[in-house]
DNA sequence: AACCCAGATGTGAACGCTCACACTACCGAT
DNA sequence: ATCGGTAGTGTGAGCGTTCACATCTGGGTT
């Protein structure tokens, strides 16, 4: 910095100016700065700067080791939202949502003077280790517990599972069957209340809830015994993969989608246009969450202080071929 | 620092030492020290130690902003491994994979002093944008141009590519049908030479090869083209999503598979043993990707030159059942 | 007893920036 | 003629580390 000072004939500190956008240069200095900057090829070093103001340009993400789709794109439209806006996103993997992996990783990038957090934190426990933060970071918690106060993005998982159920209610079944994704996920609690809601309203009889992890595996188990069940006509999977799976298990027993029975999933992944038969699904916008998410947190980080914003993002029915009126 | 030094009544050279697992220094000195540390809740500041060093504990991974599958699985493995190591992977995403995008994130990954550099730069002019790089900065490539010299990791994709066709061959076809990728991959050519080589060896007939991009979509409508013609009996599909979009135009078509046509697929999507039939696949090993990249990378670190190291993790053939005999 | 050496510790500078403040020049208003 | 204000610029300190070097201590050698 020094060197380009030199050759610009000023002093380090307007060359400070001048990368700062600092208003009070006059023009033709910048414009000296500048060229040398040009001409020494130079680049500020930002380990020095961030030393200085006690910030970087950098967001850090907490978020589990999965290749789940859901978590998956969001962390990839937040690194491209991010890289968009001048920021560079860090990310601390945790192999497990427990509490402590979670705590280390947001220690971790809090040593690194971040300039804010986002937390992917889809289980109760996740969500906790956020509680005993200092307030003066910059935080977002995507997919967290929808009752939290702070800043939160989310799908909204309650509408999305309605919409499904809805939809297959309205094609005429007397009831929906559930397969959901794991308990312990605020996801599948909103998509197991919208659910309920909807059966409720239509006045449907409620059936017992079959519960699975989120993997194509699962929802292969599962397929088998709702496949010996004459009474099901109606199933809402609680994403795509299960659906795959028991899409596979109907298959195997012989009965036919959606003839027999109609099913609906959940996330929209890319391939279940594909399916067999193509699936009837809801697609949340994970593009619209990162971009949510960014919005907060550097509105955060502008002014310095916790908003409590929240922004919930409806997720949108696509209708293919896999639910039809019951016979 | 100070305050740490204070309390353990030492100088903050020797708290500096601890941190760093300095080997001088007396045990009781260190215990002293180290409590110090918990009671105040002391934590360094990598900003300034990335500043007085010039090297920060974060590896710069610069990969596209995609959801597919192989890139996206590389990146979590890789987060991963770098945090068990202590490492932060900070993750500049590109929306596209030419020369100017990847040379742009390359350089703010530079300006951020990262200790190290992973690139995922699966066709030609990705891989180009590395060769103006100084040479004192360690650099991994993955999925790169398998001729270049630097430090190179890669699945096999000619093995791969030969295990699946010398499979469909060895279950008795004539010949073997290949979907491949974008052609401008280094994965797609590799996969290619791969069936051209068992094809080869095995004096069979080169069918004209039929080029999509990865997706499920081109998959379909090539499959479409594939339902139609008689003498085809075996497809060797570049990844499982086009696999995916095959076996649907198939179906369609009402050709059954494996009975009239085989189909291996590559990667072991977790959900393709859930197609409809349970997909033959290539299982390249990304955890090994990712570990192998890690372990070249902070090799280089270590020693402060470039190795030239390669790895070429060889990828597993796992057959399920959309294979047979021809009739 | 004098010496040497290695292990343990301390001292001050330096890393490359930004911040707070001081200074200069020039303007228009009194 | 004096004053205050403002745009443009410079000066020095300080952010929290590590590095190079200096100093101190104690045990083993001669």
């Amino acid at each position: 910095m020094m060197d380009v000072a030199r050759l610009a004939g000023v002093s380090h500190q307007t060359v400070s100016r001048v990368l700062n956008e600092h208003p009070n240069v006059a023009e033709r200095t910048r414009l000296r700065v500048r060229a040398a900057i040009a001409e020494l090829g130079y680049r500020p070093n930002r380990a020095a700067r961030a030393l200085v103001t006690g910030k970087s340009q950098v967001i850090g993400v907490v978020a589990q080791n999965s290749t789940l789709y859901g978590p998956a794109a969001t962390l990839a439209a937040l690194a491209q939202a991010a890289s968009s806006s001048g920021f560079t996103v860090s990310v601390e993997s945790v192999r497990t949502l427990e509490r402590r992996p979670v705590t280390d990783a947001i220690n971790h990038h809090l040593d690194q003077r971040v300039a804010g957090l986002v937390v992917i934190a889809p289980v109760a426990e996740a969500s906790e280790a956020l509680d005993g933060l200092p307030d003066d970071i910059p935080l977002v918690c995507v997919d967290g517990d929808p009752e939290r106060e702070t800043d939160l993005v989310t799908v909204d998982q309650e509408l999305g599972g309605y919409a499904a159920t809805k939809h297959l209610l309205d094609a005429g079944h007397p009831t929906v069957w559930h397969v959901s994704g794991p308990e312990d996920w605020f996801d599948s609690q909103g998509r197991i209340a919208g659910w309920r809601r909807a059966l409720t309203e239509a006045g449907a009889e409620i059936p017992p809830l079959m519960a699975a992890d989120w993997s194509a595996a699962s929802g292969y188990r599962i397929g088998q015994v709702l496949a010996r069940m004459t009474e099901v006509s109606a199933v809402f999977a609680a994403n795509d993969h299960l659906a795959l799976g028991i899409l596979r298990a109907l298959h195997e027993r012989g009965r036919r989608v959606p003839d027999e029975i109609s099913i609906v999933g959940f996330d929209d992944v890319p391939e279940s246009e594909f399916y067999i038969p193509p699936l009837t699904t809801v697609r949340p916008d994970f593009d619209a969450v990162a971009a949510a998410s960014l919005d907060l947190l550097l509105a955060q980080i502008e002014t310095g202080r916790r908003h409590g914003g929240r922004r919930v993002i409806p997720p949108a029915l696509v209708t293919r071929h896999s639910v039809s009126p019951p016979k």
